[in-house]
RNA sequence: GCCCAGGUAGCUCAGUCGGUAGAGCAGCGGACUGAAAAUCCGCGUGUCGGUGGUUCGAUUCCGCCCCUGGGCA
């Protein structure tokens, strides 16, 4: 008898979240979902660290690579697939990384409408043009809330002036709804695997370089000229392995900077978790064999 | 062996005309509501190679020693 529907895992990358929701879904059947922004794009399986195609076929699992790369996914659309994701078989594993996305999961995000394509843009070249500083002043004169952010926060900043401009309605009112959370009225179990510091680093550094054995040059090839303002362009490592091909940088410099961005990026996810996750379980082991049999002990 | 140039933060270096030192990167801490693997904010972590000397005071000046690089043999 289980007695949760979904369990989420919550990990920095490397952490070895990916193997222990797939021994937990041996176990217990039920359904992976994917709670990671990169590895829902369909072209790069080896530089986001999804499962192996063979992993993928030892237990269901949804929102892996379905997207392609030149599409603008995000938390919204996630949103919505993870919705739909419900009807799946349980106990839903959602596991990965993006601490967003479980924000969405567990606390809901306001309902805002999308914003076009044409006022995203026209709201970029405006500050493309005026500038930063000037660009935040004028966000300030329309909507007074929007003093809290930095002029120097490009992604805050773009996203209040398009909203507003968008829906005729400040981001900050928009926000003060409470949004839904996706998995509301289910029963969770709820853990963050976080592996000692020094170990993470030297998983980070051993996966880039068996990510580049497997083929992570090649993959990132074939992903040459995507535009960079497109959120697949942000995959670690693929700016290193682009200037390698391009003849600006030596595989073994590409190699240091990536693995530098990947433990910087882990430690942004640390910081979300440690805070908006407090009362998670917190499994900090590193010794995956002994988490999976704590998780289960919450689960049954 | 001799000559020259260096030895300052984890790394690359700056600096102190003598009053115990600061940048970049790395690292650490933090924020986070639709690009979140994004975006942004904060923090210098140090026997200034060692040892004697001069001096009220030496990382700074002088002697010796050690180490690294280059040159001459």
């Amino acid at each position: 008898m289980m007695s949760v529907d979904a369990v989420l895992i919550a990990g920095p990358t490397a952490s070895g979240k990916s193997a222990v929701a797939l021994a937990l879904a041996e176990r217990l059947g039920g359904t992976i979902v994917n709670t990671d922004s990169m590895q829902v794009y369909r072209e790069t399986r080896i530089l986001t660290a999804r499962p192996s195609a063979e992993d993928e076929a030892r237990a269901p699992n949804l929102l892996y690579g379905h997207v392609g790369v030149r599409e603008p996914y995000s938390v919204g659309r996630y949103q919505q697939d993870a919705a739909r994701a419900l009807a799946a078989a349980r106990p839903l594993i959602f596991a990965g990384g993006t601490g967003l996305y479980f924000a969405a999961l567990t606390e809901g995000l306001a309902d805002i409408p999308p914003v076009p394509a044409d006022i995203r843009e026209a709201v970029r070249a405006r500050r493309e043009e005026i500038g930063a500083e000037a660009f935040h002043a004028e966000l300030i004169a329309r909507d007074p809330n929007s003093a809290s952010l930095r002029a120097s926060d490009t992604q805050r900043t773009l996203r209040a002036a398009e909203v507003l401009e968008a829906t005729g309605e400040p981001l900050s009112t928009w926000q003060k709804q409470a949004g839904k959370p996706v998995l509301a009225g289910l029963k969770l179990a709820r853990c963050v695997i976080s592996p000692p510091r020094p170990v993470l680093r030297a998983r980070i550094g051993a996966r880039f370089d068996a990510m580049l054995k497997a083929g992570a040059m090649e993959e990132a090839a074939l992903l040459e000229g995507l535009p960079p303002s497109l959120p697949a362009a942000k995959i670690l490592g693929l700016r290193e392995l682009w200037a390698v091909r391009a003849g600006t940088s030596t595989l073994d410099a590409a190699r240091t900077l990536a693995k530098t961005a990947s433990r910087q990026y882990a430690k942004r996810q640390i910081t979300w978790f440690r805070h908006r996750m407090a009362d998670w379980r917190w499994l900090e082991g590193d010794d995956l064999s002994k988490i999976i049999p704590e998780i289960l002990s919450q689960v049954i």
